[in-house]
Formats: structure tokens, C-alpha cells, sequence
DNA sequence: GAATTAATTGAACGTTCGTTTTATTATGAC
DNA sequence: GTCATAATAAAACGAACGTTCAATTAATTC
């Protein structure tokens, strides 16, 4: 036997793609076969071979699509003003809609990147930097324009960062807490980073309901 | 051929946990396999089984290993005074230095949680739990004292934890920052994250050098 | 210095891995 | 309907995996 009665291309990737960053979010990359991962998705392990080439390839698709829609999401929601404080609350809460509406992607992205050979490696992380560089330039230039007090801009956007991504971490959409609510407490947490405490006290920009939303 | 001159079990525990931390770090639980550690520690593979009755179980042992040395090394500095600001300047130093100092077992701790049973890993998040439990409650007590000013303890101290265990991944020791430097700029941003920040305007407790060398 | 124990080797076990090859069938175009 | 092609199955490849076991030797004990 051979093709199946309803097989169709694009769903089948489609669907490996889900299968793959389901299973590899759960048990890691290497713990996931090639055969498993065919059975999840109700194929033959040799059929995942018509959509990528071997298993790093496919590894290396995962976290570049998962890359350039993080950036596509920012470009998109990003800001026209130019008020740091409006585009560090509009930021934080782009950064985690996406990661928590994409939990599985993000820890394969985030936790797999020893799985790459030099070039895709240096592929995802240009990406990565990429986006980072965003978030630098508002602290920089709040700190120029004083809307943010802050010591070491480079640092600081490394731990604002590893801050708002630990979210998907602990946080499940089912609890106490909606995303509304997270996204709220983690703007708040992040203008105390950037030093826009004073700003705070007179019911300000960054708790706009377009930013509460994401 | 069998026992080799000066071999010794102690020296080859010791030298099988190093290499052990050293190449999961680096390449993933699952991708090392015990020829490969064996062959690091210049030993058979089979030798490996006399330390550790198998691999799960060396995990295992690696990650209870890290968690009891960061707990003891906490209650060892853990200072006498009850001010929160002390305190959470303690907490902040020591744990960016034990991270810092073993990044390796940091890095496997923190990555291969998934490769465990369901009994170890209860195990060892009943450890991190009581660790981060400490936190916790330095900022709760900050909180009701007044020292402090945060709407939500349970949610900051986990972005708390986030961000200041965030060093390991971009900080590299022979950089333009000292461990002395990354401290201190940590601990200012723990003071803001916790709204301790009016109290940084006369020159407070936590940059006391007990704190910043760690 | 003989007996015992600790430490290790080397070979082997069955299993699973990523991948390739070849054959087979459903689908869409004409 | 015929034909090309896209999609998949089934079987097989060698290599590597975690683990076990019997044999062997260094160190220790008495």
C-alpha cells in the first residue's frame, strides 16, 4: 500500500509541525523519534521525509518559524509613538501574549538550540539578537529622553527579558491569574526595571487597554 | 586487563559527576551517552555502573547534589537580621554567585528536569519549592513591614528568581563585569522589583560588601 | 605472602535510532 | 479514462544505545 484515502500534503506538514513541537516541548528533541513522531501524526516515519530533509532540518524549521513570528507579532503591534513608555508596556505585553499563546514553540526554541549545527545555530540567534535589539533601543532611549532611570541598558533588557519569558514557566491560562492580569503585573514590574517608578503615581500611558489585552 | 594502577573509586566518582555536569551542560542528558562519558573519564563504560546503578539515576543524583549544596549554601549566609532589605540583598548575592560558580550543574538542573521519573522529579522540585520559599517569604515580610511595596509576592518572586537565575545565560566571567559588578546591579533591580526604591536614595544596606563579593 | 576485596575491562545482549530504498496507491490534469 | 505525480507504506540498513556479565588485576587485610 501506499498513498492513503484523504491524504494531503499540507495538512500532513502542517500537522508534523503541531506533533513535533507538542512532543519535543514535553520530552525533548533527542527523546523524540522519528517513528514517534510519525505515529502521533497517524504516518509512516519515512513520509515525515518528504517534508524535511532529516530530523535537525526539521528542528531548525521549528525555531526559525517560531523566530520570525515573534518578530512579525512586534512589527505588527509595535508602536507608532515614540514615548518609551508606551512602547516598553506595548513590548512586555506583545512578549508574553506571544510566548503564552505559543508555549510549546517556545521551549523548543528556548531550550533546544544545542541540537544545531553552527550555521542554523548562528541562524536562530541572529534572529534572536534581533529582536532583543528592539527591546534595547527603548531602554535607551528612555534613558536619553529620562522617562527611565537606568544604570546599564544592556543588562537590564537581558533581565527584563529572561524575566517576561520565565512566565510560560509557572503560569497556566486556567488559574487565578488570566493573561490580562499577567500581562498587567509583568508591565508594572518592568517599568520598575526601567526606573519609570514616579511615572506610575499619576495613572499612566502603559496601562492603556490596548496594551492590557496585548 | 582489569584494575588499572592508582585507580581509586572516590577519584572516579569525583571525575564522573564533573564530566557528567560538564557534557550535559554542554550537549543535553540525552545526547550523552554513557560510552562518551565513560571515555571522558577514561574508563570502560561498564566501570560507570559501579558509581551508579544507571542513568536516570545519575541524573538524579546530580540535580539532588546541586539543590542540597544551594540550599545549604543560602542557610549558611543567611544573615541574622529580620530587615527585608538585608535579607532580600543576601538572597540576591548568594544565589548569583552559586550560579555563577557552578553553571554546569546550574544549566542541568534547570534543562533536564523532563528526563527524570515521576518520583525523582517530585524529589527535586520539592527542593527547589522550599528554596524558593525563602524568597517568598523575605518578600512578604518586606511587604507587611512596609520596607517593601508589592502588589503580588507570589508572582514577583517568581520573576524575581527568573531574572537573577537569567544570569548564567548571558554572563561569561572574563568580561567587562566582575561577578562583584553583576551583583550589585542585580540586587538594585531585586530592590526595585520588590518597590524598595526610595530606601536606595541614601545609600543603603544592601551595597554592603558582605553582599556584593558574595 | 596468601586470601580477600575493590575496581575495572572487554565482549556481548537485545533494542532502538535516523535514514534510505523500493514499491504502491490516490489524486488532479487533460 | 489515461497518465503523470504527489504521497505514503513497508522493509531494510548499519550504527549506536543502555545495560549485563564473566574474567582479570590492583590494592588491602591478616
Amino acid at each position: 500500500m501506499a498513498r492513503i484515502t484523504g491524504s494531503d500534503g499540507e495538512k500532513t506538514e502542517a500537522a508534523i509541525r503541531e506533533a513535533a513541537l507538542r512532543l519535543m516541548a514535553r520530552h525533548g528533541f533527542d527523546a523524540v523519534s522519528m517513528r514517534q513522531l510519525a505515529g502521533e501524526v497517524g504516518v509512516q516515519a519515512a513520509a515525515l521525509y518528504r517534508y524535511f530533509p532529516n530530523k535537525e532540518e526539521l528542528l531548525h524549521s521549528l525555531m526559525r518559524d517560531h523566530m520570525e513570528a515573534l518578530i512579525a507579532a512586534w512589527e505588527a503591534v509595535r508602536p507608532a509613538s515614540d514615548d518609551p513608555l508606551v512602547r516598553l508596556a506595548a513590548f512586555t505585553a506583545n512578549h508574553i501574549r506571544f510566548h503564552v499563546e505559543r508555549r510549546h514553540s517556545t521551549h523548543v526554541s528556548n531550550m533546544e538550540l544545542r541540537s544545531l549545527g553552527h550555521e542554523k545555530l548562528s541562524a536562530i540567534l541572529k534572529l534572536r539578537t534581533a529582536y532583543e535589539k528592539e527591546l534595547r533601543q527603548i531602554l535607551r532611549d528612555g534613558a536619553e529622553s529620562g522617562a527611565f532611570d537606568i544604570e546599564d541598558t544592556a543588562l537590564t533588557a537581558m533581565a527584563m527579558i529572561q524575566m517576561i519569558t520565565g512566565v510560560i514557566v509557572w503560569f497556566r491560562p486556567d488559574e487565578r491569574l488570566s493573561v490580562a492580569d499577567v500581562t498587567r503585573k509583568y508591565q508594572a514590574m518592568t517599568m520598575r526595571l526601567a526606573g519609570a517608578g514616579q511615572m506610575t503615581e499619576h495613572g499612566h500611558v502603559y496601562a492603556l487597554d490596548e496594551f492590557r489585552a496585548g
